[in-house]
DNA sequence: TTGGTAGTACGAAATTCATCGTAGTAAAGT
DNA sequence: ACTTTACTACGATGAATTTCGTACTACCAA
């Protein structure tokens, strides 16, 4: 059985964190997981690139401890360490998630009145 | 009089945010700001930098909305935008903040028993 | 007006990051 | 046993970031 390695609650830096949710792609798979229940496979994600970049995103982020990674059969489930990620920095994935909705909410808002 | 640019409220993207404060040199500079009263002069901050990677960092900062900056006089006065940021994406800066002190203890602390 | 102070602008180099395609692998299905 | 599925590893490439030194500028002080 093939497994990957996550980093600890204590190993996790604040550096890595941060710049793994600096990136859109990385941000965007990190809210989807805190929407949805359950885990996701990597397909299930439509992400704007290519399939060796999204890989490289979700190590990113697997490697910054944001999400944990674990083989089903051919299949990678991905869920969010969001209980580590809090007991390790609290709150500081709810203010990013709650950013990423003000932000979003204005994309799609009609920009105001002109 | 010299003049800087600075984002407006509405301006100041979660992306540039994140990534301004993923960087620990800039993250050394809005915790100062935060911890200290009044505004501060670029040389007062002792950055493990030369002088022309700070005016770097201090514009990629200005250029997030972080910080602000104005001349007076030769020197330049930074202050932290803390309220424009609450206003923005709320919570945000104190979990980085909250994060970082966790952090500092760490690496000054005893490093646990051995 | 001459000098000092506190910063910037610019160009260059080194490093890191994001991207991709191709080739490969482990597990599951048939 | 063969094929398909879902992903990874590797190498390459271009873009962005971080770094620096040198030269410069605006302001202040003597």
């Amino acid at each position: 059985m093939r497994t990957l390695d996550h980093p600890s609650r204590d190993e996790m830096r604040l550096d890595t964190v941060l710049a793994a949710l600096a990136d859109p792609v990385r941000r965007t798979v990190a809210c989807k997981l805190n929407d949805a229940f359950g885990d996701h496979a990597c397909a299930t994600f439509e992400l704007p690139v290519s399939k060796s970049t999204a890989t490289y995103h979700f190590r990113t982020l697997r490697e910054a401890g944001v999400i944990r990674q674990e083989y089903e059969g051919t299949k990678i489930m991905n869920t969010l360490r969001k209980d580590d990620l809090d007991a390790r920095f609290p709150g500081l994935l709810d203010a990013v998630f709650a950013a990423q909705d003000i932000e979003r909410a204005e994309a799609t808002a009609p920009e105001s009145r002109d």
